[in-house]
DNA sequence: ATCCTCACTTGGAACGATCCAGAGCGCACG
DNA sequence: CGTGCGCTCTGGATCGTTCCAAGTGAGGAT
């Protein structure tokens, strides 16, 4: 009497299946699958025949174990922070996928502790070392102070930082970055063709390198055509309250015609105080972000931003992860990107 | 005479390594990780003293090679549309990582082709299954004609939704899901005693279970309270476009004093409206939108949002899989969550 | 004293791939 | 005709862990 039966769970065919099935052995299995240039051209047809039909596909375990290699790398994320207009994050993690698709890797996401603190980092990335979990790591964050770099540099560790280093000349490792003053110069200069002369800018705090970088565009355009800048600046946090009430401040003190903001957090902020005010972005102020965040996009009128090429930097980080990762290693040098600026109704 | 030499990479320690300095064979070690209570007290002390001092951590490719086992669980990723306020993979990510590293777990992140279509994918579960690369996978959209379910059910692999089976009674794999209609039901209440009467509905086109079911929450709010819905509902495509022309239209013909809509971008293109004819969000018209988005957090005035307790549905997501990969598999039932209101400014 | 049980520990085999050294063979060369 | 070389292909060892079956010794029951 039939009865509905589960069926065993059948274990994938391995290279010995393989081997068998094509009537040769399993190094030269392996050898049409890794370095096909080796097998002579009936038999590397007769062993793909005979994967195709196996449907045969390398136990993942095996070859790492063999190789020590995992073929993944290590991306941290950090919390994307509530109230923040952040969106890069996403877009440049789907791209990293793609790009390390393409170069045979897979990305495997881990984080700290759930402080959020880089510290309680480090030992989630020795685990993922020595454990053998991942091959590399790209990196995000690396501002002088931040102890991840020096740390995995000091571990040998493999690894490339989407940043600059920026004070640390001692920094050999891969990194490739965006130019934010190239950024901020775009934006400044797109509000002076647009008429505007008084043009205030609104950063984060002096600490904050990249911040400085971004800031170092605008001041550079505002000076390359004569326009004076005192007292058009402010440093803020990165909040959306801190670009609120910089904006007020600076409206009522020096009367500027249009906001060149660091981020679309602050822009957002700025927006706050023109909503408050009655007045009309990009009508009777002008105002441009950074980073092209979804806010930016779908806020009305429209946010002007910077876009910052991440898929670019996906794949320039996945090349230089290609060069850490090859033998012998060869370790590439910087690379500098160039944002481009999307105008919007805000500007 | 010396010169700097490249110390070679030390080899991390082994089980081996450890059973010598424990004086015990490597079977004990093992057991001392992974079955501590078979061992006698003394000795337990004695090996985790060794562990400690060699800093001893199990080669993820040998154990997986042994057990079968990745102790990875596949995500796969689709590119955040351009022009959408849909942030809320990001939340869900990071929520999800976190409570996999609880449960032993990390997450691996994939797409298929760069098309994005969904059948494109296939390859890429399927890859990563028979090269035994997850232990299981999370999948997020479960709409009927979606193959990705039925492929992996009949593949007999894995899997969790993020998502209900919505019309597919045959469907029996674990599901977490938030209760749209509690949300939409939510939102529309929190107008209704705000004293709105009129308050119009803009959602997805009717083949959208999702928000079909976000959609009844609207209705159920006003029919209990016997207010009339005729002419109030749009349904459109999910872009800041479509909402802001059907508000304009529903303006136009229903005159209706406030607005809930099935997503923060159908939300957004209600605020460019208001924006274009002089209105403000919250005072003269009210606004609620879904998904709390990080644009929902930052425009000014706030948009009231629906918001999804996706930490909780990472958690839920991680019971059902842990329920999965154990022997016997526990085949846990679906779960319903209950999302949150976020007042801002707009209502 | 002998046997049995129980708690604990052990060595060998296995997971499925790649590394390595060498075998077989055909061919050109001296 | 022997030798050596290059091209293919092979079998055994190995990566580091866990599974499995069996070994050891103390203590209680017979």
């Amino acid at each position: 009497m039939p009865h509905t039966m589960s069926r065993p769970p059948v274990n994938p065919p391995t290279l010995a299946d393989v081997a068998e099935r094509a009537g040769v052995s399993r190094q030269t299995v392996s050898n049409a699958v890794n370095n096909p240039d080796l097998l002579r051209e009936d038999t590397l047809r007769r062993v793909q025949q005979a994967i195709a039909e196996l449907g045969y596909l390398p136990n993942r375990a095996a070859r790492n174990l063999r190789t020590r290699a995992s073929h993944l790398i290590g991306l941290p994320i950090k919390a994307a922070e509530e109230g923040t207009a952040n969106a890069a994050m996403d877009r440049f993690v789907h791209s990293l996928v793609d790009s390390s698709r393409e170069a045979g890797y897979h990305v495997l996401l881990f984080s700290g502790t759930r402080t959020g603190k880089a510290e309680d980092e480090l030992p989630a990335y020795d685990d993922l070392l020595r454990s053998t979990a991942v091959d590399a790591f790209v990196v995000t964050d690396t501002y002088l102070g931040n102890p991840q770099a020096a740390w995995l540099h000091q571990r040998r560790a493999p690894f490339v930082a989407f940043g600059r280093p920026w004070n640390d000349d001692a920094a050999r490792h891969p990194w490739v970055d965006v130019d934010g003053a190239a950024g901020a110069d775009m934006a400044t200069s797109h509000l002076i063709e647009r008429g505007h002369h008084r043009i205030a800018w609104i950063g984060w705090r002096k600490d904050s390198l990249l911040g400085e970088d971004r800031r170092a565009g605008w001041s550079r355009a505002m000076r390359s055509r004569d326009i004076p800048t005192a007292g058009l600046a402010s440093r803020v946090e990165d909040t959306v309250a801190s670009g609120k009430e910089a904006s007020a401040v600076l409206l009522d003190e020096a009367q500027p015609s249009a906001f060149v903001c660091a981020s679309d957090t602050l822009a957002m902020g700025v927006l706050h105080t023109l909503a408050e005010r009655g007045l009309r972005a990009g009508q009777d102020v002008a105002v441009t972000g950074f980073d092209d965040s979804q806010v930016a996009q779908t806020v009305p009128p429209g946010l002007t931003s910077v876009r910052l090429p991440l898929e670019e930097v996906a794949i320039e980080v996945v090349k230089a992860l290609e060069g850490l990762l090859h033998t012998p290693p060869v370790v590439t040098p910087g690379v500098l990107l160039t944002p481009t600026l999307v105008v919007r109704g805000s500007s």
